[in-house]
DNA sequence: TCTTATAATGAAAACGTTTTCATCGCCTAA
DNA sequence: TTAGGCGATGAAAACGTTTTCATTATAAGA
């Protein structure tokens, strides 16, 4: 057990309401017997305890974050970016990483309630309408990466599709017919998008019988066994759309080790910009999503959300993308 | 306002105690009554109250973390290993990042208390006895990064000196007396470390005279510019050792910038092994550090302390460390 | 000098839980 | 039958705060 108020008040010789009274200077406290309990506290190493304080106050300025994970460039950082507003807000972060598991998903939201005064969730799963029952009614959230069509929560999303489209369309300008797509998990909902995007880019340049699909994890090793399985199967494509950029780098190195050259033989464009990117061999062309951003105008909505003690604004925000091309696609 | 285990009491008709009983269940309690409160729970949208929780229980199932950062590779891998161990032990997570600001690490970890059971403090400054005061001393705390003679809690170290030894040695080996080093910041305790271990390379084998040395701040840019100091003052070194990944990427840029090539006119060797270090170009040496493990080993002699309820043990780990030899030092 | 406002403080209620203690049937063993 | 045990429940205290309300003492206005 810690020291509590009631200790730094019998050590000053005041009441708790005082003691109370300084830490939060919330009223007119005398000189002398401010300096009393100042002295008192230090002296017991006091500290308030913040559970306490959030039932009394129900406000803990605290953010909840509900992620599929931790790891890696991509969270990395969106988190950098929530956590500068955060900061700069004097909010803390408590994460709770769900790994894309529905039991762990639902133990993390409950496990939030009364700790947080917001939440943000990445819902890693495509989740129906029994997604609403669980999150919590009584206090603000926000939605990233989820159906823009969710009818109740704010949401910020990535515009995957179009940013998709961007990236094969720059291959078809390229000359580019026979395109092959790295796609994502099907129950994540950014790299269905991201598909969308591909097949709506190939399919209005009546390319749609030139499709190729292969699918990956979002992690090196995945890139590199979906790329060996379209090199080795059929008409070798010319060209390849990764849906992200971890997956690229493997798929580079699957090129790589079957002798041929990016982007000679094949030109490779990937999706997000990690900060790996610009060193891969070669460096890779790809769409640059602002994930910095992307972090931070969630967390800024969501301070905004709780400051303003509003509930669920439905309000849909998109950050953008742009086309980095470097020499992965050979323009 | 949530609902309250009040309201879920009332609209089953039962009391507030049988409800608690049924949501721990803590003791027997008749089967349709049982129902009767997980249904109306249900209805309600009930979850109760965490800060209420943890008051009475003295108990959060939550681990703070405090941190320089959050971003980049090297947190990223660290978190991984951290957010591994607490999500199998069912613990949650929150996190502060200090950002090397005395004052905001104080305040960091006076929001710690009464939300967590236990807390890892990476210290980004190398602070004095001083920072005794500060931790709170009802809960465990483990202390990453910093020095080992710290008289009251467990730490958890990279072996920086003996790594920064053999990564030196091992351009020594090679033939390379003129060996230069790119260090870290001053205030940082792991950086100082990687230093010694330089300068004891350099002195046991009779290179006092030979070394150089300019400093960077762990990042990319600032690698970059470390390097280009080095290069442009003075006798060209013949090799580099830099005393994390990030800057020695940047250094290898501007080495190719001035128009010389590693590992032909300057050999290089990192510190931490970061994933991008393999797809740097050439490849990068370095001093593997196996963050996973090292953020794993922390996170698990926390949740333990907290499980039996120990305080600080002053238990002293080490995680070791490998020499990757890729083509950046040219064996 | 007598209100009356105000600065400074304390007592006590409230926040939403868990948990101890008490109560009340009911069943079983004697 | 009755004593004892136990299953099922409720009442109330406790956790460590904040905050409302009440109480003093003091200063200012008449």
């Amino acid at each position: 057990m810690g020291k509590t108020i009631k200790d730094v008040a019998r050590n000053a010789g005041v009441s708790i309401s005082t003691v109370s009274r300084v830490f939060n200077n919330t009223a007119f406290v005398d000189e002398p017997t401010r300096q009393k309990v100042l002295l008192s506290a230090k002296e017991l190493r006091y500290s308030p305890n913040q559970a306490a304080r959030s039932l009394t106050k129900s406000e803990t300025r605290t953010i909840g974050l509900i992620l599929p994970g931790v790891f890696g460039e991509y969270f990395s950082e969106v988190l950098r970016g929530m956590d500068m507003v955060a900061a700069n807000d004097d909010f803390d972060i408590i994460i709770s990483s769900s790994k894309n598991v529905r039991a762990k998903f639902e133990k993390s939201i409950r496990a939030m309630a009364g700790r947080v005064d917001g939440l943000v969730v990445m819902s890693p799963l495509v989740i129906g309408p029994e997604l609403r029952d669980l999150i919590p009614a009584d206090i603000p959230v926000v939605l990233l990466n989820s159906p823009e069509q969710h009818p109740s929560f704010d949401t910020v999303n990535i515009n995957n599709a179009e940013g998709a489209f961007v990236a094969v369309h720059h291959l078809i300008r390229l000359g580019h017919r026979r395109i092959a797509i790295i796609k994502g998990l099907e129950n994540s909902y950014d790299a269905r998008q991201r598909y969308e995007g591909y097949r709506t880019a190939m399919e209005t340049h009546g390319l749609g019988t030139m499709m190729r699909v292969a699918a990956g994890a979002y992690t090196i090793p995945s890139g590199r066994t979906a790329a060996a399985e379209l090199l080795a199967s059929g008409e070798r494509p010319t060209a390849l759309f990764v849906s992200n950029d971890a997956m690229a780098v493997g798929a580079m190195e699957a090129i790589a080790e079957q002798g041929l050259s990016v982007p000679r033989d094949i030109a490779v464009v990937g999706f997000d910009d990690i900060p790996m990117s610009q060193y891969a061999k070669p460096p890779l062309t790809t769409i640059r999503v602002d994930l910095h951003l992307f972090g931070e105008t969630a967390m800024k909505r969501i301070v905004a959300a709780v400051r303003d003690k509003q509930k669920h604004r439905t309000e849909r925000m998109m950050v953008g993308f742009e086309l980095i091309v470097r020499q992965s696609c050979g323009s």
